[in-house]
DNA sequence: ATAAAAAAGTGTTATAAAGTGCGTTAAAAG
DNA sequence: CTTTTAACGCACTTTATAACACTTTTTTAT
């Protein structure tokens, strides 16, 4: 399980490093590749483990397409998924799509927030971050979704 | 069961090491992991055993991430918790990251208040602490959160 | 369509900062 | 006075990151 908060430097190329810590995580779980795709709430982009992934799209690819919200849903999670080889053992590097960092509004940042969150992770643009954290609200916050039962037991 | 107020020192590294009173409830309960996290209400930080801590974070991840409070409980404990390696048998010592001492506003001390609560200690700085103890209520104190029916059955 | 140029992506190395381990000194307890 | 515990200092190890070199892909111009 993978937790915590961490500051880290993207360079210039958008590539960021798992810290060390994670690596038995990740070799544990066997991990080899590692995806990126939008946070379907808030301007932050969500990082799921390979298995967690075929677990999670696999369902959401399965739900009826005709409720709206399951397509949007649809759309944003499995629409802008980013696949990426990933070495547990080497530098556990990955590199982030200008896309995703557009919607993440980590464009112009060279550091970003890396959010442990178990089974998955966040990254967040540090201003963000912030904001939440003591309670303030972003403009592009969605949160009157009012969910269909078939994804009222999914945690994304 | 760890009870009791300490005044203990960190180092220039941040690092504290538990009273030894308190090691052969370590090594009883035969623990090898120290998670440390964000207090939700207040400026202070909690200490969990590792295996109480499996329990908390597994429940809690488990509930609903589109609920914004249950959202916000997440972020705060999971995505701020620090898992140390701890040896009960060793000098028993932990490092507190930048980004929590900073949380728990001791960011330029070099000692805490570490309050043993039974099954896990709370860090204080010390102003706090006395502040708290005499009743007098802290700037940064978080009282007014509503709780969804999912988690007023836990316990942080 | 081809070649040149530019951009994007991958990999390596060096250096500073952060973290860890352990011995010594100082303080407290028995 | 002896033993245990806490605090400090130092040396070593690991980690993060910036700089650089190279490869592949895409774009542009002829």
């Amino acid at each position: 399980m993978m937790f915590g908060f961490n500051n880290i430097s993207i360079d210039k190329k958008s590539r960021f490093s798992f810290p060390a810590k994670y690596r038995d995580a990740f070799i544990n779980s066997n991990e080899n590749q590692i995806v990126l795709t939008k946070d379907p709430q808030y301007p932050s982009l969500k990082v799921y483990l390979g298995s967690e992934w075929d677990q999670i799209s696999t369902k959401l690819s399965s739900l009826q397409g005709l409720d709206p919200i399951v397509r949007n849903l649809q759309w944003t999670i499995l629409g802008n998924a980013s696949v990426c080889d990933f070495e547990p053992n080497g530098r556990m590097q990955v590199l982030i799509s200008a896309d995703l960092k557009k919607y993440a509004q980590i464009e112009e940042a060279n550091r970003i927030c890396l959010i442990g969150m178990g089974n998955k992770f966040e990254i967040w643009n540090q201003e963000n971050w912030e904001q939440r954290q003591t309670g303030g609200s972003l403009a592009t916050e969605i949160l009157d979704i009012v969910l269909p039962e078939s994804i009222k037991d999914m945690s994304f």
